[in-house]
DNA sequence: AGCACGCTAGCAAGCGTTTTCCAGACCGGT
DNA sequence: ACCGGTCTGGAAAACGCTTGCTAGCGTGCT
């Protein structure tokens, strides 16, 4: 069994006969030019002895750990894995790394993992959906938030509105009158949900009335549940709209148990565009959040610093599978 | 914009009128103890100033992190994504807090990852379904493997092999004899995978044979191509086993779009059992991963430590939906 | 009265880095 | 010869924390 081996760089400066502020020069290729032999010779120690330095005590001198946290309502989420993927994918490319914490959407314990994030001495927070709005008056460090504007601090989301919209008015010209919407999470304080909005923005513009609504928690037994509801519905939708994919592969099943057919009987859009709706049966069509854009974005932010507060929105792509009926 | 804030325990100190070793104490409740009213007069400090203990120093001073690394091959994988949220449950409980990235199923970058973690100070890595064998000689802290087993290090797993057989035994209880496979990843060095042996387990102890087999990636779309090959097969399944959730969403598509039904036609069954299954149509018959069981063990395993290397395995449940016939 | 001990609190070393400041060596130019 | 400049390397402070050691001081026991 290796027993722990902390070779320190006073180790390594030993063995290669010069004092411990050439190796940091070395190491860290910094501006301090070192003798090409002198350098080698401090290498070869390196490699000889197995050095590795020690980034806590360089955070400790630098002041920055170049470590994000990142906090989801659920890292269950096939969204948020997507999301959080995406984001250790810019942050890896970058020298950083992720510590990556749930919530569970519950607020006290959102702000219990924002304080023991930032005990850690994080380098930024990306706070992904976030329940209420967070106390961030004391935090000291960058913020994003994802998915969601925060009065504080800035935001990457994709264009709700639009998308849901572009979404709707392809339903439309696929001759549907009836849309209904199955709409996510309990009302964000009065504010109608973006989707929602985009979802009325296309009947309108198409001259056609609300179709029925439910509102249900983001969850497949959600949307499974709004399904229902919505198929009982007094003038029975021809095409639904869910918010999320976990809603519509929910609401999927919810119509293949009545014995429906999709898209012939009922067409099914989502939003979200996880990988799951590829496979879905039909495939679902899908809004997709550009998940990689946001992230890069946000990543960058939180590295390259911001000049000023705002929330960012990205298009999103409108992809055509079966569930629509193209 | 609030300003970068360190006060520090220096601040606390100097604010209460005792020495920084005082502060340290009531922080850390530690075995020295402090009088009452000094404690009181400290944490009004902390509160008033606003102190929040450095997490960094403390790790350079203590020696530990009390921070693990967890490396998957892909983050965005529903199965990976539910373990890494049960992992950071249990951690969260302990007061830990994981590092999470990706190795995109490359060795190379999945030693770099790890390298870039043994810098970070890690107190314990998780190799969640490792490559090659990483070489794991000069960490010097305690690593757990979780769905492989690696020759140096301890790792938890199910039970494949039982669960795999239970699963298909299930499927000829159902009345099938043509049972096909979806067997998954490379050949893993000449030793035929434990689910493929527990298929052929099940087989023989009905005194049947093989069914047709195919080899795919652990993908979705790997499924969908093993599913459509399998369909070909000179002799078609009446049941195929997907030796992972993905497969057999994939191979649920095949069997679909060649008009086939599920599962009157066709019964399917797979293993992992992450949420997805549950609402795909047919819902899925499952071989479920004990994934939180596991989870805590590992994580116990890196705390509390262990007396010797060994390979855990945990028992599976057969969760019974639609697509076997039940 | 003397002493040992328990309780509380302070001092200071040290964890492994980075970085500032300084020192020496060597060079070319006067 | 001397001086200024360039190049290379070393000494040491500081980052914020923990903890062993020490000290002051009441209290109870002999």
């Amino acid at each position: 069994m290796p027993k722990a081996t902390p070779v320190t760089r006073n180790d390594v400066a030993q063995y290669a006969g010069v004092s411990t502020a050439v190796v940091s020069y070395v190491v860290n290729e910094g501006p301090r030019r070192v003798a090409p032999e002198t350098r080698e010779r401090v290498l070869e120690a390196i490699r000889v002895l197995g050095y590795r330095p020690n980034a806590t005590a360089r955070a400790l001198r630098m002041g920055t750990t170049r470590t994000f946290g990142l906090i989801t309502p659920d890292g269950g989420n096939p969204l948020f894995a997507e999301l959080a993927k995406a984001i250790d994918k810019e942050a890896s490319a970058r020298g950083y790394v992720v510590l990556q914490t749930s919530a569970d959407g519950d607020p006290v314990t959102e702000q219990a993992k924002i304080a023991e994030l930032l005990i850690r001495q994080v380098s930024g927070l990306l706070l992904v959906a976030p329940t209420e709005d967070p106390d961030l008056t004391e935090v000291g460090i960058p913020v994003i938030a994802i998915n969601r504007v925060l009065p504080t601090v800035s935001s990457v989301r994709p264009q709700y509105r639009a998308g849901a919209r572009a979404g709707v008015k392809h339903l439309i010209e696929h001759g549907h009158r009836t849309i209904g919407l199955v709409i996510g999470g309990r009302g964000t304080g009065g504010r109608a949900p973006e989707r929602e909005l985009g979802w009325r923005d296309a009947l309108r513009q198409a001259g056609l009335e609300d179709g029925p609504t439910a509102r249900a928690r983001f969850s497949r037994q959600g949307g499974y549940d709004a399904g229902k509801e919505l198929l009982a519905a007094t003038k029975r939708p021809t095409a639904i709209f869910a918010s999320s994919d976990l809603q519509a592969v929910g609401v999927l099943r919810a119509i293949h148990e009545a014995g429906l057919r999709v898209p012939d009987d009922i067409a099914v859009l989502a939003f979200d565009g996880t990988a799951e709706t590829e496979y879905s049966w039909p495939p679902l069509t899908v809004v997709r959040q550009p998940l990689d854009r946001m992230a890069r974005e946000a990543v960058s932010r939180l590295i390259d610093g911001e000049d000023a507060v705002q929330s960012l929105t990205y298009p999103t792509d409108l992809i055509l599978r079966k569930s629509c009926g193209c």
